[in-house]
DNA sequence: ATGGTCTGATAGAACGTTATATCAAAGAGT
DNA sequence: ACTCTTTGATATAACGTTCTATCAGACCAT
C-alpha cells in the first residue's frame, strides 16, 4: 500500500538535493537553477508531496487559512454570502473553513477557541444569539484579525451589514402607499439588534404614516414557523391584510400558510419579505423583497478581513449595505371590504 | 498592549519548574504533586496561556479536527446529513469544518490538499463530479481516514450511501400502479454512479411492467432549472403525465412549473422527489418523495468515520440506506383523457 | 594574481509541543 | 543494610518546516 507520509526529507533524497532546496522550490523563493528545479518538482510530484501546513506556520507564524463561524450555514442568504466571501479569499490563496454554531453561544465559544489554538489567519463571524462578554475578550487576547457580519456585537470589531432600518421602512412604506392601514411584523423571536433595527423602521413607517398600530408576531425564521404563524396571526387578528417579515423564509411560509387559508398572497393579504433569496423570484406567487445582493455582501466581507489582517491597527470600520425593494407578486392594494 | 503570547516555557519559568511538567500538569498526565500542580496552573491562568495545537499535533501526530469536503453545502439535504455527522462528532470531542467544492474538481483538489496539510484527522467527502484517479491517489498516499457519502468513487474507500435504484424502482412502481404510462425521468445532467443507478431503477420498474418508453430529460438540480425543465418537457412531450425527479429541489421546481403552466400537480401531472427535505412537505401542494433521514444518513456517517480512525487497517465497508415513499399530494392517478 | 560580486546551494538553529528515557529521593520488603 | 519499587520531576530528542548565516565556485574588473 502507500509508504511513509512525503515530507521534504524525503523530497530531498529523492532528488538529490538538501531539505531548504527544495523549501525554496516549493515556495518559489531564494536562488534555484532551473535545472535542480525541475528535478525537485518531478520528485514532489512524484511522491505526492503535499506541506504540512501545521509545521510551516509554527516556523513562520503564518497562516493562510480563515476561519467562518456562523449561526446557520444552511440558511440559503447566508450560504450566499458565504460564497461571496469564500471566493475573493481564495483568489488571494486563503482557504476558509466554516463552522456553525446553530445559535448556541457554548458551542460557539469551543469553535472559536478552537480556531484561535488552531492559528487562524483571521475570522468572519455571525455572533450567535447571548454571546457574552467574555467571548469578545477571548478574541481581544488573541488579537485574532475578525469581521461580524448581519449582527454587530461590539464598535471595536470591523463590522459589515445591512441598514436594516432604512429597508423595513422602505418595505412598510410600499404598503402604505398600496393603502393597507393593518401591517403587522412577523419573524424573529429574540431581540437582537438586527431586529430591533428592522421594527424600528417598520415603526418609523408607521409613525410617518400617523399609524401606531404596530403589530409585532414573532416566528422562527423557517419556511414551517412561518406557515404556522401567520394561520395563527390571521385567526386572532383577521383584519390585517399585510405583513413585513424578518426574512424570506418566514415569508415564503407564510404565504404557503395563506395559500393553504384559501387566500391568494399579494391579493388576500400582501406579503413582504428581506434578503431576496433564490427561491424568492422562483415559487409562486413570486415574493415581493428587500432584495440584499449577498455576493456583494460577501466580497465586502472578505475585503474589510483582508484589510484588517494587512493592517491590524487601523480604527475599526463599520459598513452597511442598503437593501433594494423588488416588487413582484406579493403585494397589491388592499381589497375594498363591504 | 500585552507582552508576549504565553507558551509552555514562559508558564514553566513563572512557575519555577521544566516545560515537560508544565506540558504534563495541562494535559492531566504523568505524575504530578497536587503541590506543583496548583502553582503550575495558577502561572498559566495568570498568563492567559492558551495550549498552540498546531505544536502540539504536529509532535504527537494526532488531531482533534475533522475536516467536510461536499459539492454543494447549501444544499438542504446535504446541510441536514452535514448537521447529523457533525452533531456525532462533537460528541467525541471532534471538530467539524466544511469545505465547499461546488462540482469543481480542480478547487477540490486544493481543498483536500489543504486539509492535509493541516493535518485533519479525518474526512468526509462528497466526491466532484469529475474526480480524477490522482486524487484518490491523494488521500491513499496520505492515508488520511476517508469516508464518501452519497457518490462512492472507489472500493477501497469506506462508502455511506442511498438505495439509490430500489428507490427510484419503489418511485415508478408507485405511479405505475396509479395508472401512468408515460413516465419521465427529470433531473441530474452528468453520468454520475447516482443519476446512473437512479436511471437503473427507474427502468427495471418500466420494464417490469412491460414498457420501454424511457425518457429522460436532464437537468440542474435546483429549482429555477426544475421549473424550465418542465416547462420544456411539456411542450416537447404533452403526453408525458408524470415525472421522477433526480431531487426534491428540482421536483419542487417542477411543480412551480406546472402550476405556471396552469396545470395541477397531482392531478394533471404527477411528480415525485427525492430526498424529503423539509420544503418538500411545506410547499403546496405537499410533494410526494423518496425520504431518506438525513439525521440517520449523518450519524451513520460520523460513526464510520470515528470506527475508520480507530481501525485505520479494517477492510473498507459499504452502507446503503433505503429510501422510503411518502405519499403527498403531488401524485395521483392520470386524468382520463378525451 | 588579487580582491569583489554574484550564483546556487547547504548547514544548523529555531518554532512550541510531546515522547522517551533517565534520575534522585523516599518508602517497602526481606 | 540491601535491593526493589514507587513517586515526582527533568533532560533530551524529536515532529517538519523556515530563517539566518555561511560557503564553494564562477565570473569579472583591475
Amino acid at each position: 500500500m502507500g509508504g511513509e507520509k512525503p515530507t521534504l526529507a524525503s523530497v530531498a533524497k529523492a532528488a538529490g538535493v538538501s531539505v531548504p532546496t527544495v523549501s525554496q522550490v516549493m515556495r518559489g523563493t531564494g536562488r534555484i537553477s532551473e535545472q535542480t528545479r525541475q528535478r525537485v518538482i518531478e520528485a514532489a510530484t512524484k511522491l505526492h508531496y503535499v506541506r504540512n501546513s501545521r509545521a510551516a506556520e509554527m516556523r513562520s507564524g503564518e497562516s493562510r487559512e480563515i476561519g467562518i463561524v456562523i449561526n446557520q450555514f444552511a440558511n440559503p442568504f447566508n450560504a450566499e454570502v458565504i460564497s461571496g466571501a469564500v471566493d475573493l479569499l481564495e483568489t488571494e490563496g486563503y482557504l476558509a473553513s466554516i463552522l456553525d454554531t446553530r445559535d448556541d453561544h457554548v458551542r460557539q465559544w469551543r469553535q472559536l477557541e478552537a480556531f484561535i489554538r488552531a492559528g487562524r489567519a483571521g475570522l468572519l463571524w455571525v455572533p450567535a444569539q447571548g454571546t457574552e462578554q467574555e467571548t469578545l475578550d477571548l478574541l481581544r487576547t488573541h488579537g485574532t484579525p475578525t469581521v461580524t457580519f448581519l449582527r454587530p456585537v461590539d464598535n471595536s470589531i470591523d463590522h459589515v451589514g445591512l441598514r436594516n432600518a432604512e429597508a423595513t421602512a422602505t418595505a412598510t412604506h410600499h404598503l402604505l402607499a398600496l393603502g393597507h392601514r393593518n401591517i403587522a411584523y412577523l419573524g424573529g423571536t429574540t431581540m437582537t439588534s438586527v431586529r430591533r433595527d428592522r421594527i424600528a423602521g417598520y415603526r418609523s413607517a408607521l409613525a410617518e404614516a400617523g399609524l401606531d398600530r404596530a403589530m409585532l408576531w414573532p416566528s422562527p425564521d423557517t419556511k414551517p414557523a412561518g406557515l404556522a404563524s401567520i394561520l395563527r396571526l390571521r385567526q386572532e387578528h383577521p383584519n390585517v391584510t399585510a405583513v413585513v417579515c424578518n426574512g424570506d423564509m418566514v415569508a415564503l411560509g407564510a404565504c404557503q400558510g395563506l395559500i393553504r387559508a384559501g387566500l391568494q398572497p399579494g391579493r388576500d393579504v400582501s406579503v413582504i419579505g428581506f434578503d431576496d433569496i433564490e427561491d424568492a423570484s422562483v415559487s409562486t406567487p413570486a415574493l415581493t423583497t428587500m432584495a440584499v445582493s449577498p455576493q456583494k455582501l460577501g466580497r465586502k466581507l472578505g475585503r474589510t478581513l483582508l484589510d484588517r489582517i494587512q493592517e491590524p491597527d487601523m480604527p475599526a470600520t463599520r459598513t452597511e449595505i442598503s437593501a433594494e425593494l423588488v416588487i413582484r407578486d406579493t403585494t397589491g392594494s388592499p381589497l375594498q371590504r363591504r
